[in-house]
DNA sequence: CTGAAAGCGCTTACAG
DNA sequence: CTGAAAGCGCTTACAG
């Protein structure tokens, strides 16, 4: 059954006649047809003035008579306000793509619930991108996602006249709004949650170590975190990076579980360790949790489509989306009064179960 | 080492300072720097009437100096052009989530090279959103993905003032830009590759039946091609459905190779089974493409990420959003004359050689 | 080759 | 409670 098409066959010999939805209606249309004057139209739409309700309600009829919906470009010129954010990505090579997605849904969805339309830069150059939609007054303000510990963009986001909100914890929080799982909370945990259940010997694979470089700072807090609390406990933690992707990251876990036959404990803070480890614990014949327990940090949605079977920290992705963007609205609408002070929010790790720690068996596995 | 905050201790006694940044430069500071009218600074800038030499450098200085740039919402408002698109994407549940994003980053990637921002919606309603920014202005043009069969957005498309172009190709694509892989002739290349190797029996694997139902008519397109084909050819094709995630699918997998014990030959129509496929093949011992040839459809990013060792025809997910995005561009900058008629452009498949299809050896497996 | 003015479609002080 | 008018910052016919 054929859809409806648009051609416009009964206009060709009356090129004067506008097509179907190009008739544009403003505002003073409506003011027309309810027989008031513009600002009184306005008036009753935005709610800034009371209006008698016999003149509102003629209004409101005239707007769904009309279907009139007020230029964006006009609103945005006249308010100042664009009910736009930019929401500022960054896709590196040496980390996991698929796990930004969430990011990115927590915020459109976020922002959507506030009123606020999304604009996803995806350009290399972040801060170009910055600089150009602050100055032209595209949006009404930021998200910047990957947040590293120096950031370039920080420096611009600092001077522009429009807030922004962050997901990762840069070096230098102080003067923005900062959401972030906390990464030595997470550390903590896991070497903590193995320590209890009698495990001695655990082995970390962190992201790739260009990660490290690059600014993910995550990376060695969480790794740092754990081998401190490791040293506490007198339980011994192999700390490594491993690749991002595969094969290599296979082959990495191969490796390590073959260097250290009596680690009973492994620690993933690596998407695609994660992904990768069912067929390396398959091709080895390792079963988990009888011979080794594992413990990951990803999103559960990341869980969730690959069914990952580890037990694992919730990086939260749609939360802290979804908390970030909720802050940089309440800036932009408190204008200078709201929320004064800056806050920069850890989330408290939550281990999610999925069966896969139990306390060490005495038998060595290999 | 601090990177820059954003305190301003020096104007705290001077609250009439405006912040660094806030100072809002128009055209008529740059027209006065430049020692002109507002009209000729606009021409200078947007070249559209031939200005002296002399001028316009002055005028491209006062910019500089000054660090002008155009107010988007007033030049949206005075040229009715608003140089940014929206995409509609959509997330479904029985779909493979981080496929998406490949889609996603062709069009915002592919607008921004041709000057264009992207609004990414994602709400659930993309009727109403459509109808919404359409109506408001506040986009220059559509970018939908996803299409399905019956796509309830289309009718709200064709009667929308901006053009639209789509991913997916929808049972009637009268009057839209469509793009979408060439699923049947996908389906024939599976078949006919496998066959001229000496494969008699193959096994089909798609995507799970809510998809076909739900209107993702790519799936039985290629379903169909691939059994007519076989039919043809002589070769026997048990075509199945599977489910979207683990562990569905690689129980759904394990199923179907026990039931067709001598079947040479897997296709994949479907992400998910792709990426539990090794799991499986490793717990049956199959080894390809001694036992088992293995070919797929999916993109070569996802590919890569989970390094699936699988010979697939790409599906282009990049490609075919930036095809999209340049034809709707072409068609709003083109007016009414440009790309008059309008194309459906299917990509024909390629396959990807990962080293998964060889010719069949005569023992069974299993 | 350039300038003065109108207009895009809103909102919002200013008057009544 | 309502209206006439100014203004947001651009672009672009209209005049010269």
């Amino acid at each position: 059954m054929p859809l409806v098409s648009n051609r416009y066959d009964s206009n060709r010999f009356d090129s004067d006649v506008a097509e179907e939805g190009d008739e544009v209606v403003t505002i003073g249309d409506v003011a027309k047809a309810a027989g008031v004057s513009r600002s009184t139209a306005s008036y009753a739409l935005t709610g800034k003035r009371s209006i008698s309700p016999a003149v509102k309600q003629r209004v409101i009829d005239a707007v769904q008579e009309l279907g009139y919906v007020p230029n964006a470009g006009a609103r945005a010129l006249s308010t100042s306000q664009t009910k736009v954010i930019a929401l500022l990505a960054r896709f590196l090579d040496d980390e996991f793509a698929p796990a930004m997605l969430q990011y990115i849904l927590g915020v459109t969805n976020g922002a959507r619930e506030l009123g606020y339309d999304t604009l996803l830069v995806s350009e290399e150059d972040g801060v170009h991108a910055l600089q150009r939609l602050s100055s032209s007054r595209q949006v009404d303000g930021f998200v910047l996602l990957n947040v590293s510990e120096e950031d370039e963009r920080l420096a611009v986001l600092g001077k522009a006249p429009q807030p922004g909100a962050m997901v990762g914890l840069p070096g230098d929080p102080d003067g923005f709004d900062v959401f972030d799982l906390d990464f030595v909370a997470s550390g903590r945990l896991m070497v903590d949650t193995l320590h209890e259940l009698g495990h001695r010997e655990l082995i970390l694979v962190s992201q790739p170590e260009d990660v490290v470089e690059r600014g993910g700072a995550y990376v060695w807090r969480l790794a740092n975190a754990a081998r401190e609390r490791a040293a506490e406990l007198g339980v011994t933690l192999h700390s490594s990076f491993g690749a991002s992707q595969q094969p290599g990251i296979g082959d990495d876990l191969k490796r390590l579980l073959d260097a250290h036959p009596s680690a009973t404990g492994l620690l993933l803070n690596n998407e695609a360790a994660a992904a990768a480890l069912p067929s390396v614990l398959l091709a080895r014949g390792i079963s988990v949790p009888v011979d080794l327990s594992v413990v990951g940090r990803y999103s559960d949605d990341f869980a969730k489509t690959f069914s990952l079977p580890f037990s694992a920290i919730d990086s939260a992705a749609d939360e802290l989306g979804r908390r970030a963007v909720r802050q940089l609205v309440a800036r932009i609408e408190g204008g200078d009064e709201a929320p004064a002070p800056h806050t920069v929010e850890l989330i408290p790790p939550v281990i999610h179960d999925r069966g896969s720690i139990a306390a060490p068996t005495k038998a060595p596995r290999g």
